[in-house]
DNA sequence: TCTGGGGTCCTAGGACCC
DNA sequence: TCTGGGGTCCTAGGACCC
């Protein structure tokens, strides 16, 4: 019988922090933005010191200073997340081809042998090789494998296969579903749909009213546990790829922002030129001062890896914007044809 | 206490064509 | 001249995940 192991990294941003500073060992640690809470940022991730005071991923880094003035606060490091990362994922493809990466610090893995034998296998490998504990979860599938994962935390395993899915899921939140979140919840909850259960037990035809022809029958299989997708170890083409950056503070002077998206565009244009991937379109993101997000986008006559075609594109999406008010963010987007 | 950055997929309306 | 249906492309926005 086949199993999905899902395996999910404790608190990776941070651990791998803690790793190279030893000294930060047992103390509240949080990564975000720059690492200044006097800046505007978010809380990529924290420790587990560091939510005993309620800090978590998502909250701005003013408010986490706030809650938990002793915190050490870090800032992104992507290179040292994407290397440990690599590290992480060497350690498991020597132990099984059938591999499917899921992020930096995530995995699912299949196998016919006793799930519960592999997974303790990966957690001995990761912790003895990178010094970075896991959590697996093992269920007949990736979504009931995922789930199980956060019930396992920290440094667990669980299982959550069919046998378990109405007992252990049946109660609980729709939110709590891979895939619902806090829109989708609310609005299952004016359907009168609140339980795991009375999702498994909906009508997909009146879930597909208000929620479309394709969402409507996924969530009821969500309900169920139910879910058709394969583990694949063919690492995926990125589709798309975008830069984004929000400013200290907000700006009115329009030739900043067309300096930046240019500057953002020139980089794409330049991964798009190195990795042979021809541009379709560009997007141009602007989100004002109150928090109201725009985007503008521009398709190319034909795909192209020319940065003048692209920067072309990204210069017409800019000038559909009246851009008469501050802006906090300004971004570029380029989808591969 | 204002709310990051990098992705994926879905929905819906209008244009345009058959 | 009006009615109607379906398919595809383009654009804008939304929801979700890590
Ligand atoms: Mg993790």
């Amino acid at each position: 019988m086949t199993a999905v192991l899902h395996v999910d990294v404790d608190e990776f941003v941070a651990a791998v922090e803690v790793l190279r500073r030893p000294e930060l060992k047992g103390k509240p640690v949080v990564v975000g933005g720059r690492g200044d809470p006097s800046k505007r940022g978010v809380i990529s991730t924290a420790n587990y010191e560091a939510r005993r005071y309620g800090l978590h991923s998502g909250m701005p880094l003013r408010t986490a200073l706030r809650k938990c003035p002793g915190a050490v606060f870090l800032p992104v490091d992507r290179e040292a997340y994407e290397h440990a990362s690599r590290d992480v994922m060497e350690v498991l493809r020597a132990i099984t081809d059938a591999l499917e990466v899921w992020g930096w610090d995530e995995a699912f893995v299949e196998t016919n042998d006793q799930p519960e034998v592999v997974a303790r296998a990966i957690q001995s490998a990761v912790s003895n090789k990178t010094g970075l504990s896991c959590s697996v979860g093992i269920g007949d599938n990736k979504l009931q494998a995922k789930i199980a994962s956060g019930f396992a935390k920290p440094a667990g395993i669980y299982r959550l296969t069919a046998r378990e899915w109405p007992e252990v899921m049946g109660g609980r939140r729709t939110e709590e579903l891979w895939g619902i979140g806090r829109k989708s919840a609310r609005k299952l909850s004016e359907l009168g749909i609140d339980k795991v259960s009375e999702l498994a037990a909906a009508d997909e035809e009146r879930l597909s009213l208000s929620f479309g022809p394709r969402t409507g029958p996924w969530l009821v299989a969500l309900g169920r546990g139910v879910d058709h997708s394969r583990v694949s170890s063919v690492p995926r083409r990125a589709r798309s790829r975008s830069l984004e950056l929000t400013f200290d503070e907000d700006v009115e002077d329009p030739h900043v922002i067309s300096a930046e998206v240019t500057r953002m565009t020139s980089r794409l244009a330049e991964h798009s030129m190195s990795s042979d991937r021809p541009v379709s379109s560009v997007t141009v993101k602007i989100r004002f001062a109150p928090f109201v997000t725009r985007t503008r986008i521009r398709r190319l006559p034909e795909p192209s890896i020319e940065v003048e075609a692209i920067l072309e594109a990204a210069i017409v999406a800019l000038g559909r914007f009246e851009l008469d008010r501050p802006v906090r963010l300004v971004g570029v987007k380029v989808d591969f044809g």
